[in-house]
DNA sequence: TTTGATTCGGGAACAGCGTTCGCGAACACC
DNA sequence: GGTGTTCGCGAACGCTGTTCCCGAATCAAA
């Protein structure tokens, strides 16, 4: 069955021949690897060149490579500096957004991790308690805070894959499609919107999080 | 080089070998597959298996697999019945969203590929225009509008997804750990929530998109 | 110090993957 | 009947996750 998340599976009885590694010394391999060459470079034998050793090695610390990710996911999450929940809650919750950003555009594969697999290890509960408690005086249910949260992680995710993509040549593709389209002239709104004048920049980050939040909790 | 879009390369001259199968053969075998057996099981040799050919024979129709996944989703997206666009911009938009989710709940690979690979087929352009020609006379700037689309597929893809892992035991290992964390005794507001007497029932989908896109574009 | 018990390291192997190569067959046109 | 062009696709390459299994290393008990 093995139903049982990687985080409960921590081994170490004391008994028999000592591990050479730790679990977190391979996490922190995958994530430098990740970090590096992208989540696809990331297979139980490059991870395991990264630390010398045999790819079969690594299932002495995991039981398959889907717990790695979960590992690595959490493992950056612990990088959330989470200050004293206290004041209102609007600001509190938009500066989890901005580290949650900032995480992800320091480590691009997160954002994909982060939408794909929604297991949350002790730092994601840590950071689920931490939105919790900026919300414990607010009247909303608590289904409506739990919501909150998962909004949060998934539009800041899913925003920061844009803004990743978009940086690097994946623009270049579409607006070719685009133009092809727009050249079509079917499609009048899309090409007022593509060519007209100004060509307003996006709408920051923070801004759109912040209305957002507003709508799911009132203000 | 080759980073022309799927949509642009569409051959057909007339000269040589007729072709014993078309495109869109090869993307509904691939999304019969999907639905059956899930992503994962969308591999280029059981995809011609689907099809009785060998597996090098798709590659007459798609550059590569990921091209196969691209066309998967734009047909899927053809699925959505757009009425006329007119009245006002917030049914209009929830509409949509409501097709959309019924449209991943009937392709549960769906989430994934909307949330991992943005590009936009022909008609996932026709969906952007729909919703361009919904908020013709919102007084919101082009940034905003595309801001809201982005928003609208994104939250809507996550918000089925987590719909269905939690139709399908991904709760219970959630929920074994979870526990464990409550027992704890580390995450008060955490373990309030959950032991919440009533444990009210989780928002409706349209109502949390509803004041999604009314904190977003205003009312 | 020897003997188990137990764990770790990791080479080898398996089944499967995406993709490329190259060749024979099938067609359109001259 | 060529000739040019495309199609089908078996075979192969290099990669993947994972399992097996055995030797080595360690601890506890004898």
């Amino acid at each position: 069955m093995e139903a049982v998340p990687v985080w409960l599976r921590e081994r170490r009885t004391g008994v028999g021949r000592p591990a050479e590694r730790s679990r977190s010394e391979v996490t922190t391999a995958a994530i430098a690897l990740a970090d590096r060459e992208g989540l696809a470079a990331v297979s139980m034998r490059r991870v395991a060149a990264e630390l010398g050793t045999g790819a079969a090695s690594l299932y002495r610390y995991v039981d398959r490579r889907d717990d790695l990710l979960d590992l690595m996911t959490d493992e950056v999450v612990a990088g959330y500096q989470l200050p004293a929940p206290g004041g209102p809650w609007l600001p509190g919750l938009l500066e989890v957004c901005r580290q949650g950003r900032e995480l992800m555009r320091r480590h691009g594969w997160l954002p994909e991790l982060v939408l794909t697999r929604s297991a949350l290890g002790p730092h994601g509960t840590d950071l689920l308690e931490h939105v919790l408690a900026l919300l414990a005086e607010h009247p909303a249910s608590v289904g409506r805070k739990l919501e909150a949260f998962a909004v949060m992680n998934a539009l800041t995710a899913a925003l920061t894959l844009n803004e990743l993509n978009n940086d690097s040549g994946a623009l270049q593709r579409q607006g070719a499609y685009l133009a092809h389209t727009v050249a079509a002239g079917r499609h009048p709104h899309l090409t007022a919107a593509l060519t007209g004048g100004s060509l307003e920049p996006a709408p920051q980050f923070e801004d759109t999080m912040s209305r957002v939040l507003t709508g799911l909790l009132g203000d």
